[in-house]
DNA sequence: CAAGATTGAGAGTTCAATCTTC
DNA sequence: GAAGATTGAACTCTCAATCTTG
């Protein structure tokens, strides 16, 4: 069952390919991911730095979440500026190191950040029931074969 | 209220989530997508306008950029902006519609595209080699189930 | 000088409002 | 009024430069 790839490099805008599907794919899930965050107010970032904060249940500094997210710093001070907007985190200070700023999450946060969990989880519920068992398991090699 | 059970959210998506590796290994392939186009100094968004461009082989009003892309119109105006200013489309304007704004594609940008063409069915190819027709079709299946 | 965070500029996106033209 | 495009404001992200502290 392969009788397609018949000119390689030839062919420049013949359209085929799972690998764009794959993307499509993505795609569609992210924008799932975040309507069901919206309908509790967070955004995908927002809530990504609330769930560090809730699952290392202590003040974080901006460089660790950071890390944690995988971005850049820069990229911290201004979310960090938004949720403290928003009264889901408070900045503290470090006393340990004075060029270090803690962001601590408050009880809105924390609430914020479980009513969140919660449509997650209902969005993973349905995802796992339309889904079987071989075709997620295929799914995972194939992911693990991308990197 | 809210008596923060770890058991709860922790333990339920640690073992199983699918979902969520979907949505890491669409952000490592659009990284990779992100990668080749940028050696030939592309971005995502351009690359597409100019492939849409090149595919209809004629220009197109913003309007309907923006329908192709499914994105806002607003967000096709400013694309447009920085892709004139690269030299890689032009504005003209519609004889039939005084409304209408259309964008041709330059000899430049032509160029622009088949470069970036050029490197996304390199990509292509290395990941196809490495994806067996049983997963890939499993990956079809899965998607299809996602809308 | 290193490591923390911040600022400023720019790319990309969305929405709401506006302006011109049909 | 409805359909074209544009502008302004907001969010997310990156990079380069800067400022403070170790």
């Amino acid at each position: 069952m392969n009788d397609r790839d018949k000119t390689a490099t030839a062919t420049k805008s013949a359209p085929d390919r799972t690998i764009f599907s794959l993307l499509h794919a993505a795609r569609v899930l992210e924008g799932k991911v975040e309507t069901a965050l919206d309908s509790v107010g967070l955004s995908v970032p927002k809530y990504s730095v609330l769930s560090e904060l809730v699952s290392a249940d202590a003040p974080l500094s901006l460089g660790e979440l950071a890390g944690k997210l995988s971005c850049v710093k820069s990229n911290m001070t201004q979310l960090v500026d938004r949720l403290e907007a928003d009264g889901l985190v408070r900045r503290v200070d470090d006393p340990k190191d004075r060029r270090s700023v803690k962001a601590a999450i408050t009880e809105e946060g924390r609430a914020k950040q479980a009513a969140g969990a919660e449509k997650l989880d209902e969005l993973h519920e349905r995802f796992s029931a339309s889904v079987d068992d071989n075709d997620r398991s295929a799914v995972q090699r194939l992911l693990t074969a991308l990197e």
